[in-house]
DNA sequence: AGTTGCGGAATGATCATTCATTCACTTTCT
DNA sequence: AGAAAGTGAATGAATGATCATTCCGCAACT
């Protein structure tokens, strides 16, 4: 074995990017992604500035970085052990759930995900990021309208970009302030997403 | 007659002010707000950096002022000669209308105004202008239920949270190309949203 | 002793803001 | 009326602050 010690050097290593990470991530939330100086990153990674370089090649790649994590959580967070091909009432009650939990737990992540300013940033590979979770996502919308259980009159990526507006727009509401959402608001927000979009034919 | 020349001398003073919210508007909406410089700002307003500082203190206050112009906009074309108080399918359909209308006309005051990187520079009297939209929308909302016309469950700021979110999330989707919007896909929308917050009890 | 990781002062670029000067237009004086 | 002086808007080069990035000396590990 080369490594045997509880935290082995590349462990060790790959812990720290990670951090700084999650330092910028954090960072960027709060300041937006010109807003926020790199110094202040690593001081928030309890990391020198020269450290910080050493892991990402510039501000723009440690950006990608950042993206392309929380994106992959968000998709493993929304996606993991579900079948999509298989659209029903329940299935669309999980993804509102899984999509709450990850509001909840990781504020900062939905907020950057959500960031109009790193779109001039991104990579090709942070695109396809994107689309790795857009596409099972219509899919899914596809067969809820060949099997009746959602309206099929609607382009499924219209369909899409309503739900994940309305859903945006009542976290973005709470986090400026205009807003409380209780399990109870969150539950009628599901309903009300629910009606936007299923099948009203029977 | 102090003035009679077609373009008085305050008139014209006033004109280049407007001259300079227009340019910085266009280029808030491309680069972001900290990622616009003053220079280029005064150069697409046709202006010297200098005059730019005699119409605004600094470049905080160039914000606010672009803020209050676009949201002043867009309140106007919104509540114009419009009834809230007798809510109603058709005054909902109005609503929608003049939503798109406005989203079609002024996309970088559109695109403006969700930006989320301005919120740390508004000063008082901007919130102001926030809530003078949003109060009125509030009422229509808490009418709409009382008549039975909406679905009474929802907080009015949950309903108008989803609605707005919904509505800025399709045309952000068409911003960045992962969509486009006709006539017909904005009707659907529309309706799809009624559904969302529309009494279903009859 | 050598190699690799780390830090943070140093560097050059970019930015917001200022200010000395120009310019166009009035008012005053002869 | 014509000349001279006054006024304040407009300008953009100059200034100082802030930023992204580098680089060299130090520490930890082998």
């Amino acid at each position: 074995m080369a490594n045997a010690s509880p935290t082995s050097a590349p462990a060790k290593e790959s812990r720290k990017r990670e951090q700084i990470i999650r330092a910028a991530l954090s960072v960027f939330a709060k300041h937006g992604l010109h807003g926020t100086p790199v110094p202040p990153i690593a001081t928030e990674a309890e990391v020198g500035v020269g450290t910080l370089y050493r892991y990402f090649d510039n501000k723009e790649s440690l950006i990608n970085a950042v993206f392309q994590d929380s994106k992959q959580r968000l998709q493993d967070r929304l996606l993991t052990d579900l079948d999509l091909m298989h659209p029903s009432r329940a299935l669309f009650d999980t993804l509102w759930a899984r999509l709450t939990a990850f509001a909840r737990d990781e504020p900062d992540a939905f907020q950057f995900l959500e960031m109009q300013d790193h779109h001039s940033y991104l990579t090709e590979e942070s695109r396809r990021r994107e689309q790795a979770l857009l596409i099972p996502l219509g899919m899914m919308v596809i067969i809820g309208q060949r099997t009746g259980l959602l309206g099929n009159h609607m382009k499924p990526d219209l369909a899409i970009a309503l739900f994940w507006g309305a859903f945006v727009g009542i976290f973005k509401a709470e986090r400026l302030g205009y807003l409380t959402l209780s399990d109870d608001d969150l539950k009628q927000a599901r309903d009300a997403c629910w009606l936007a979009i299923a099948n009203h034919d029977h």
